[in-house]
DNA sequence: ATAACGATATGATAATTATCATGTCATGAT
DNA sequence: ATCATGACATGATAATTATCATATCGTTAT
């Protein structure tokens, strides 16, 4: 890959340079297209033409769908490292999901028959693509399974659990989603959502100053989240 | 592909006879292992080392996990045409779901390192299992969310179309899941799917006579699936 | 044939969650 | 600075679902 794609941690980079000689590599390459999003900005909008591969270079993203009454469902939340381009990709011509940025993100984008046909030329390209969509798709299987079997704080305490460890890797965080977007998440009301933050806060489970988690007693917060 | 491998309907027949040429479709063939199951018995069983690439040749599957309290879940049912060792299998060592036959079943067993030498070498045999990956996983999330979003009359009627319409083309059939396994799928109570499945008799809705149902006003039921 | 068991079925009650009402607070627009 | 708006918050009540109790039915084991 060619030094014009400088994308020092880049995940893509990783994946083609292992697997492309240089003249494919400079095809792809010459054809990245880096894009902005501000917090807030639809980055993906469900039912378009796949036309790209997305792949998230900085920030947070959320996957999402809207049914006809107005109701988000969120599919999941990607950082860096993961695909956002993922889910109907290599399987359908329109995105039957939406995706937005949570914070300031920037995106690197490839077009989608450039890597159609190089997945096609190139095995070791196309199962290292077949092995990150599983694992990917393999996540979100489980942890929706996982969130469907619990309760309302059980739900609520993985979430937030799930921020700690996996986003933010800290016990006080900014909460990316709002409580109406934390609802949106685990499949139930806003009210509910923020009546149970209240619950854990007075139970000297959380500090919660607006936006500002601290989550004081975490193997409180776990056990619920295992339990619950 | 040689003519050992005779299995006029089957989709890997498809997969691989386009793909690979005689000398390698030669060393699949030659490694496949068809097995039968009875009604109930495991097919795979979750934690449990992946080395087979298993495919339905014909037979109903479900495919499922057990949580610690002993309480299935059921992730998907899944026909011949659908390829059972799917999810975990390209980016996990073990099983994390299991599998059984919910009717006497012929699964085609392949040798797992040979699909993945095979794939690594073989672009379009790759970007096939990828795109057959890519709509597996595709459809297991978006139904997963469909059925999310309902309640339990609204999940109950959705599971009964699905099994008239894309299981069993027809609006009287045996059911081949017990009301626990219906509950399992949905994520309610045994109890409470029983109640709705009388409540649909009581009104017209359906006729049960045991294990088949009939859909006798398939409009209303399809109501009750969109909107409840 | 009969006993035992699991699947099916229904009712009563408890637990959980949604809805509706209302109010505060922070933030951006004018 | 003030207003408008949306996010956050809490209580009361309704709707939904789970749990527990009990009973029937069909099938399997003895």
């Amino acid at each position: 890959m060619d030094p014009g794609c400088t994308c020092e941690l880049c995940e893509l980079r990783e994946l083609f340079v292992q697997n492309l000689d240089d003249e494919h590599a400079e095809i792809v390459c010459s054809g990245k297209i880096e894009k902005t999003f501000r917090q807030g900005e639809v980055i993906i909008k469900e039912g378009t033409l796949i036309q790209e591969f997305t792949y998230l270079k900085s920030g947070l993203v959320k996957l999402f769908r809207s049914d006809q009454s107005g109701r988000e469902q969120i599919i999941t939340i990607a950082r860096p490292m993961d695909y956002v381009s993922l889910l109907s990709v290599f399987s359908d011509d329109h995105y039957n999901y939406s995706v937005s940025a949570l914070e300031d993100s920037v995106t690197c984008n490839l077009k989608m028959d450039e890597i159609r046909t190089l997945a096609n030329e190139n095995g070791k390209l196309a199962f290292n693509l077949l092995k990150k969509m599983s694992r990917i798709a393999d996540t979100i299987i489980l942890e929706s399974l996982e969130i469907r079997k619990k309760h309302l704080r059980g739900r609520v305490a993985y979430l937030l659990i799930y921020f700690s460890r996996t986003i933010f890797y800290s016990e006080e965080f900014d909460l990316p989603l709002t409580r109406k977007e934390m609802a949106d998440y685990v499949g139930m009301t806003t009210e509910n959502v923020i009546r149970t933050l209240s619950e854990f806060r007075r139970d000297g489970i959380l500090k919660i100053y607006g936006k500002t988690i601290h989550i004081a007693n975490m193997d409180s917060l776990q056990s619920i989240a295992d339990f619950g």
